[in-house]
DNA sequence: AACCAGGACACAA
DNA sequence: TTGTGTCATGGT
């Protein structure tokens, strides 16, 4: 079921170098399908911090998975998606955008409390999607300290420089691969640090030998439990508590792992611990015991919730960064 | 123009 | 185990 071949850096065809396309701009066919999605908000889900390479376009959100481009756009209780007649990405796409999920079953194992009925009611809709390992992880290697526009600028520089063309219908914009842990494996600190990623360029090169190298296998991780899988990533250079548990969550089948981020962090303290500051650790566990077997969804709606409030309208959500005492 | 961003890491206590 | 300074870069 989740088993979709990635081409993440081991083996897979990544130094054959395709180059460009064989077919020619308007030689070849696009046919729109119908994917069935009830309780699928699109623009929701696509613009929550998960997901970083799609574009909003007039004619809907345009994108490129597992090396297909791919238009998407909202019907009702359905997703329509415009690719290539090609077998198997109807079938990679329904992966990706996890629709088949039993979503009302999913929400019941939630704990009935306020702050999280509020998020659902505002947010419905949402969804976790299931992204390639590969490019989740790189991803989510260099969003440490950046804001959601600026990891979405470093990834589009990353694909257009070090990832292949794919094919794109006539009159669309060029796009490209995510490129592969092989391929970046091949390329120096410096010309990463060229696409704006700062200090990261040196987490995501070592990340992607170690894997390209064989030393660390991404295929492992999907079939360890828990917290193994986590220490596994965590063993990454630039792979830290937080971005480990971003991997698990939407790369692979993981749906109780917890990313604590700054917004996370202030929805648990202004939401459940109101009276006095609480540290990340302790948060941390309160977590894990609190929201249950698919605690990352409970997190994913709380995240995008905080985030889309305007602000100010929250109680002491601006400067919760220092630690002042009231 | 300061302030902050879907943090990790080495190091101190 | 938990708390602090440092690390680049650019949006707001």
């Amino acid at each position: 079921m989740q088993k979709d071949q990635n081409q993440d850096g081991r083996g897979v065809h990544s130094s054959a170098g395709q180059g460009t396309p064989r077919n020619e701009a308007g030689c070849e066919d696009w046919i729109q399908r119908e994917i069935p999605a009830p309780l699928y908000d699109l623009k929701t889900t696509l613009t929550s911090g998960q997901a970083f390479r799609w574009n909003e376009t007039p004619a809907g959100w345009e994108g490129v998975v597992a090396g297909q481009w791919m238009r998407l756009t909202q019907g009702e209780g359905t997703i329509l998606a415009l690719t290539q007649p090609g077998r198997r990405s109807l079938a990679l796409l329904r992966c990706y955008l996890q629709s088949d999920m039993d979503w009302e079953a999913i929400l019941r194992t939630f704990p009935p409390d306020q702050p999280l009925k509020r998020a659902l009611q505002e947010c419905l809709g949402l969804r976790v999607l299931r992204q390639e390992p590969w490019e989740c992880l790189a991803s989510f290697i260099l969003s440490s300290t950046k804001q959601i526009i600026q990891i979405r600028q470093i990834v589009a520089k990353l694909c257009k420089r070090f990832g292949d063309p794919v094919i794109v219908p006539a009159g669309v914009d060029p796009a490209y691969s995510f490129p592969s842990a092989a391929r970046l494996a091949r390329v120096s600190e410096a010309d990463l640090r060229a696409c704006g990623m700062g200090f990261r360029a040196k987490y995501l090169s070592s990340t992607a030998r170690l894997i390209d190298s064989g030393s660390f296998d991404l295929d492992r991780v999907a079939v360890s439990p828990l917290i193994q899988a986590r220490e596994m990533l965590r063993s990454l250079p630039g792979v830290g508590p937080k971005i480990a548990d971003c991997v698990l969550l939407f790369g692979y089948d993981f749906p109780q792992a917890f990313p604590i981020d700054v917004w996370v962090r202030r929805a648990l303290q202004d939401l459940y611990f109101r009276a006095e500051p609480v540290s990340l650790p302790e948060l941390a566990r309160f977590s894990e015991a609190h929201f249950g077997p698919y605690g990352g969804y409970a997190q994913q709606y709380l995240f995008h919730w905080l985030r889309t409030q305007a602000p100010g309208k929250s109680s002491s959500s601006r400067q919760a960064g220092r630690t002042r005492t009231l």
